[in-house]
Parts: C-alpha cells; structure tokens; sequence
DNA sequence: AAAGACTTGGTAAGCGTTTTCCGGTATCTT
DNA sequence: AAGATACCGGAAAACGCTTACCAAGTCTTT
C-alpha cells in the first residue's frame, strides 16, 4: 500500500508538503503548482491515508463510539440512524457496539471505546436505576473521559452529570393521561417495564399523575413484548375490568393487543389500550396504536451534536418534547 | 493518559516487557513476577492500550467495517446485530456507515472503511444492477481489497466476486407460488420492487416459475412501505381482480394490506397477501402476514465468519435457506 | 539599496505501540 | 565440569503520519 512518502517522492516534494497539500493544514499554503503534483501523484498511487496514523500523529481520532442495547429495536436503530447522519456530516465515523440486553455488558463496551480513543461516547438508552451498577458505570465512563477527556453524550437519561438529550417522559405520559381521562376513561391498568428501569418510572408517574380516574393496577413486566403479553394476561383477569390499559411502550401494548385478542376480546370495544414511542413499523398494526410520539432520530441528531460542541462549565440537557397520536385502540370508552 | 511506557517505568521494567506481559506475545513467555509488577502497574496508572497505536504497529486493526442502506430498516438492523456478535466474539470492533439509500453514496463509504484499514468489509443489502455503477462499486471494492488485503463480504449479493452470503431468493419465492398454487390460488399480481433491483428481481423470478396459475400484472414500484401502497392502489384497479397478491418485501405487503382496508376490502377474503422477509415487528399485524422466513441475524454472523475466515481461491458462496411461513393473510381463496 | 517581514519548502522530532535482534543468565547434556 | 542450549529482558527500529522549527527566498518599506 502506497504511503505518503510514497506520494511525496512521486511528487517530488517532502513529506511536509505532501501531508499539508492533501489536508491544507490551516497555517500553510501550498503553492498551487506544487499541490498539484501531490494530489497528482496521490491518485495515481492510488493513495488512501491510513486513519490509524493520523489519529496517531494528531492526537484524536475521528470515531464516536455508539452504545446502545439492542440495534434490533426499532427504537435504537432510529436514534442510530440519527447519530449517523449528523455524525457523517460533521466527518466523523461512527462505531456501534450492542449490550444485546445485559446490563453488566456496558462496562466491558465502554472500554472498548476507551481503547478505541473515540472522540465522543453516545450512551443510548434507559440506564438500570441499581446503586452499584450506577456506580460502576460511572466509574468506566470517567476512566473513559479521562483519556484524553473526550465527550459523553447520554440519551434518555440524564442523572449521571453528563450531557444528555431526553425526552420529556413524564409530560408525556401525564398529558395523555389526562387527555384519555378527559375523553371519559375512569379506570386503567399500567403494564410497566422492570421497576429498575428509569424509562418506564417516568412514564408510570406521569401517567399517574395525569390520570383524574382511578388506576387499578400496576403491574410490572419485561419492558418487550412478550412482557406486555404476560402482563396483560394478568390484568384481563382483574375484576371490574380496567377500561384502558397504558403500556409503557408500543411494543409492550402490541403485545397486550395479542393478549386481548387471543382472550376473544376486542379492541377498543371491550377493553382499550395506549402505548408509547410511536414506533413506526408498528403504525400499521390493527386496531392502530394510541401512543405518544418520540422524536427518536432527533434524539440521536442533538446527541451528536451536543457531544461535538465545546464543553460548557454544567452539563446540558437537551430535553425533546413528544406529540400524542390518538388513533383506533382508544377511539371508544368501553362501559365500566 | 498514562501510556505503556509509564507503566513499564512504574513497574521497573523495559517496554518490551511490558507490552509482552500486557498482552502475551506468542513467542515470548514473561516471569510470572515481573508480569505481575507489570498488570499492578497498569491497574494502578488506569492503562488502557491505544488502539490506534496498537493498529500502526501490528499493521492490521481490529475493526470490521459494515456498509448498510438503512439501519432503520428491520432487516438491516438484524444483519448487523449479526455482524456484531460475532464481531465482538472474536474480538472486533464494529464500525457501521449507512447510504440512506442514494446508491452513489456507497463507493465513499467504501473509501472511508479503506481509510479506517478495516480488516474486513460487510457490504449489506441489494445492489444496484446498473453497469456504470457496478463498475464503480468495483473498483472501490479493489481500491479497497488492495490495502492490506483485507477481507470483504457481501451480504445478499453474489455478483461481484468475492465471499457473499445469500438467501435463497429465488428459491423461496418459487416454493412459496407453487404452495399458493397447490392451495388454489390461480390469479396472482406481483408488487415488485424498482427494476434493477437484484432481489426484488430474483424474487419476482421465483414466484413466476413457482406459480402455476396466471399471472395478470408485475407492478414495480419503491421497496418501501409506500412503495407497496401506491402499486397496491394500481393493483386494485385491475379488473378482475387478482385473488393473491405477492408484495417482493413485507414492508411493501403492509403498505399492499394498507391499501386494501382503505379501499373498503378485506384481506384474505377479497384478496389474499403474502410477503417475504418475516420481519419480527410485522408478526402482530392483522391479518397476520403470509410471507417466506429470511434468517437475517444468521446473515450477518455468516458473513463475518466468512470475512475472518482464511482466504481461499476461488470466492465462497454461502446460500442460506428460507422457510414458508403460512398465517391468515392467505387462508382464504377468494373467488375467482 | 539594505533591512526587516512574510512566505513557503524541508528537516526532524514526535505520537504509542510491537517486535527484531542482541546479550546475559540459568539449565541441560555428556 | 565445560560447552551447548534454552530462556528471557532490554535497546532500538519501525509503523505512517503531523507539525514545530529552521532556512532560504521573495516582498516591502524606508
């Protein structure tokens, strides 16, 4: 592989002047003719700079670790798809890594990055609410910020003091509660995530907080939609029957639609049901979903950016409004 | 940041040593002693070797390159969910670019895994059969392939000459047609995907060998959702109207079921739906979704094995197969 | 016309590792 | 017991680039 003395010897000129030709360094011109023949002799070798190199000789990298649980989730794939747009505008290449859902895989990935010396760490994604696992992680991302103190951005999530874009969870949730009581709903059951899991709080309390009717039920399950599946088994054997039920997020609620369904009931006739992220593969899946819609590629959008902005003395938090979309599943308040 | 020769001056050894004990150089073994000296040291200084350093030095990387069209879509998500945990088994890092689908957008990503000195490249998703862009895509490929020779991949695409990974598109669609047929099932329309599109195109192929009733229309159109839509809309005019239609993509079947219910229809008793892809987040549609399994996670695993394995002369094929998947959206036959 | 002020090319010193080679010590072999 | 043979630690070169510094040339300025 042709390197830039390669270049520079082609050219006739010194490796100094090859390197600034081809990257301008800032305090240097190189005059046109000479430039020329770099960039001449670079195509004609055939010449890729070797990223390693530079990263070495600059200092920095040009990488932003993305971290997220699943990429599978059409929740984490949008805020990467997000992350990568900006990410590649701005010139940056982005690496990916997956806990795949165990929450003791983060360190070892956080690591990794460290290793990697990425400029910029986008944590994606609800944070186990576990004192020794915050303090653990908390632990890697300062040893992460303490190579050569690059950036940490934390999405949908905010307590652990770094940058962190979120979205208003709990106004959501309170603000489609209070809409569904206002549409006549008195009762619901909440099908929440895990108790740990910081997301699903958020969204269990606002709901709460908005609900003027009377919540019969909370019951905790797995934040995927086999939670939601089993979770609603539970709550359709509750006596009165809820009139709605709130999933903390829509594919919790696809899985309590099957449920329903499967218990020979209809929604939103017999029972309805309201969801949360607005996911949108899911927007075609019948009844269609009442649900709150998070801005999910912006999230990761503002990650990147407020990673790529200079530091400022306090962290800053980048909070995202969400928009309620009422739709089937909650067009009708079934009788008490 | 500490860097190695601190800890080896803190450990009272030479640098040698101390990359040795860090990370066991094959031929050498360090006294257990003074490895030991050396790990306290770096424990202590909070080391963490410099990947890119370790890059430049080794004169290969750890990182594996994944080129998609859009990570949003489930079945890119999936595929690199596969490439990442096998990736990270064997100990890569992965770092992921995305198109957004503008198919020129593809050749500088290439260029830019190539400056990264990627170990291997994992192309995903269907290319585009145009000759002038092939041909680009080529010679990125080579400018690629000749830095270091590393490895490339290509997932669901065997055209251009190097390792791939498929799925038996053809196949598939022709087991599907002729089960459909078998059932009684003797008028058909096909949504397919845009002309030059190679597994649209294979699939389209499949389907018509496969099917051994009469097809009355091939619509092309996007191979999105909308694109399922609007040649579902066209596909609804035909008169008389076709019994099944067969959608290339699930995402184009849910637009085709879209349609259907908006015109006043009902899906399979007026006209009955199958896909392909089997996306997991579509399984709770209703009607449930006819269509032919894609082992997408196995893709991507099998393309990094397939990248890391050892070169052999003469390209590797491997050709994955898919499963017939039967639910409501093809349980009637209308009538003719 | 001489002295300074800019320009601009080149030289060389890093950046943080790995690894080859050398040499000294401990262990074998006979 | 002496020579041969591992074994293992360290010095130094190399990886491919950037950039501070130097030197030489070209313009200004007076």
């Amino acid at each position: 592989m042709a390197t830039l003395s390669d270049v520079a010897r082609l050219a006739g000129v010194s490796l100094s002047t090859a390197s600034r030709a081809l990257n301008g360094s800032r305090d240097r011109v190189v005059k046109p003719e000479l430039a020329g023949r770099v960039l001449d002799a670079a195509k004609q070798l055939n010449y890729s700079p070797n990223a390693a190199a530079q990263a070495m000789a600059r200092g920095h990298s040009n990488s932003i670790g993305l971290i997220v649980h699943d990429i599978r989730d059409p929740f984490f794939s949008s805020i990467a798809a997000g992350v990568m747009r900006t990410a590649s505008q701005e010139g940056y290449v982005v690496t990916l890594a997956t806990t795949f859902h165990p929450h003791d895989a983060l360190v070892p990935l956080i690591n990794t990055m460290r290793q990697q010396r990425a400029e910029a760490l986008i944590l994606a994604g609800s944070l186990w609410d576990d004192p020794t696992h915050l303090a653990h992680l908390a632990g890697a991302l300062a040893d992460f910020q303490s190579t050569a103190s690059p950036h940490i951005s934390l999405v949908s999530q905010s307590k652990l003091g770094f940058n962190s874009v979120t979205i208003k969870n709990r106004l959501g949730a309170q603000r489609l509660a209070s809409a569904l009581s206002g549409q006549g709903f008195a009762t619901a059951a909440i099908l929440s995530g895990p108790e740990q899991h910081m997301t699903s709080h958020k969204r269990v309390q606002g709901f709460i907080q908005g609900f003027s009717g009377e919540i019969v039920a909370q019951i905790p399950s797995d934040f995927t939609r086999e939670g939601g599946y089993q979770a609603m088994k539970i709550a359709l054997s509750l006596r009165p029957r809820p009139q709605l039920v709130f999933a903390v997020n829509d594919v919790m609620a696809v899985g309590a639609l099957a449920a329903i369904r499967e218990a020979g009931l209809q929604t939103p006739h017999d029972i309805a049901v309201a969801g949360y992220d607005d996911i949108p593969t899911l927007s075609d899946i019948t009844p269609s979903l009442t649900t709150v819609r998070v801005p999910m590629e912006a999230l990761g959008e503002h990650a990147v950016a407020l990673a790529l902005a200079d530091p400022t003395p306090e962290p800053q938090v980048i909070s995202l409004s969400t928009e309620l979309i009422f739709r089937e599943s909650t067009a009708i308040v079934p009788p008490r």
